[in-house]
DNA sequence: AATACGTACAACCGCCCTCAG
DNA sequence: TCTGAGGGCGGTTGTACGTAT
């Protein structure tokens, strides 16, 4: 049996809100709060809405200090290095821009963004379909579709490629072009993470399986990266980051130290065993950070694991993680979490995926 | 002017997680 | 320890509006 829905289909209005309703939602919420009840909200106040949509539009929509539209070429690349680093993680990404929510920068980046930096890509794919799509090539299309079902079963015994999610793949490949961008001395106040070889060798794979696969997809090749180290580096402040305590099964304790002082944190970690995780990670004593400007790149100690983030005013830091630490396609670390530090001088927050996308992170 | 097509974005759906009882 | 309600979140859909034909 499934679970109860939250909340009587048959008799809630769905579809956009009047003015009406959204004055009704802001004037009470503006004066009693939610009272941590959104299911029972709509009843108080006498609106014929699921609390749930309540909730969403108060998020989205009517709550103070709500941003839409017009984001700037700074909230572009922050959000474009966040997707790389975190996926589609977008209440992360949006807790990075005050002001914008997470639906408001999922509909840019799927809308928008994603075409502004992969638009090449989409318009290649868009005339190779068309040719497909030809009278001369019907035939040849649906015994190509036929040899792509095939291959979609045998997935998992197939190349390591085969088992990058889509969104892992268009990450790397956002990853890789802009690493060449990074080549333009123009746009050097950029920060976009090192590709680890590994990850290279995946996405060129994954590329010339689309260019094999039976000419589903005709994708040139994107230049090869240069690995080229951040501007950023050996620039500004260092800090130490001691990771202890990593195969703890509850917490990870980080220390961190600045040049005035030292600072202590401990995440929860959601239970995650911890006992799969990186070795290089948890053998990292030392990882140093470099910062310069409104963007910071840390990096691995002893390992390739690095994180990514940005400064804010030098004072608020958000931290990504970011690990190349994988050696194998199925790997999987049980590795997940959130912390947070402040200290005088410094603060900050920190995310660390949990590796399960397509074995990629 | 009418229609088709594309784009942007608000809103919904349903799964997952947390936590109180 | 178990259960279920509520909240959070990512994916998807619906629709209004703009542009092309």
């Amino acid at each position: 049996m499934g679970r109860a829905p939250c909340c009587d289909k048959a008799n809630v209005k769905k579809g956009p809100w009047s003015p009406e309703e959204d004055a009704k939602l802001k004037s009470y919420i503006d004066q009693y709060g939610t009272g941590g009840n959104w299911i029972a909200l709509p009843q108080k106040i006498g609106l014929k809405r699921c609390g749930k949509s309540c909730r969403l539009r108060w998020l989205n929509y009517l709550r103070p200090n709500i941003k839409h539209g017009g984001f700037s070429e700074e909230e572009d690349n922050i959000i474009c290095s966040l997707y790389i680093s975190i996926g589609s993680r977008w209440s992360i990404i949006a807790a990075q821009l005050p002001g914008r929510t997470d639906n408001d920068i999922k509909n840019y980046w799927n809308t928008r963004l994603k075409k502004k930096l992969l638009g090449r890509r989409k318009q290649q794919q868009q005339l190779h379909h068309q040719h497909q799509q030809s009278p001369d090539h019907q035939g040849s299309q649906a015994a190509a579709t036929v040899e792509h079902d095939h291959h979609h079963h045998q997935d998992h015994q197939q190349s390591p490629t085969s088992s990058l999610s889509n969104s892992a793949l268009e990450r790397l490949q956002l990853h890789m072009k802009l690493q060449t961008l990074n080549q333009n001395p123009l746009l050097h106040n950029m920060l976009w993470p090192k590709l680890h070889p590994f990850q290279e060798k995946l996405l060129l794979q994954a590329m010339n399986d689309e260019n094999s696969n039976n000419n589903i997809m005709q994708l040139p090749l994107l230049p090869q990266p240069i690995m080229m180290e951040s501007p950023l580096s050996n620039i500004g402040k260092e800090i130490m980051i001691n990771p202890t305590n990593i195969a703890s099964h509850e917490t990870m304790a980080m220390t961190a130290t600045t040049s005035s002082n030292t600072t202590t944190t401990t995440t929860t970690t959601n239970g995650m065993d911890h006992s799969n995780c990186s070795p290089s990670m948890m053998n990292n004593n030392n990882i140093n950070v470099s910062s310069y400007g409104g963007a910071f790149q840390l990096g691995g100690g002893g390992g390739d694991d690095f994180m990514m983030g940005n400064l804010d005013n030098g004072t608020t830091s958000s931290l990504v993680w970011w690990s190349n630490e994988f050696e194998t396609n199925d790997v999987h670390y049980d590795r997940s979490g959130s912390f947070s530090s402040s200290s005088n001088d410094s603060s900050w927050d920190c995310a660390l995926r949990s590796s399960d996308d397509a074995g990629l992170f």
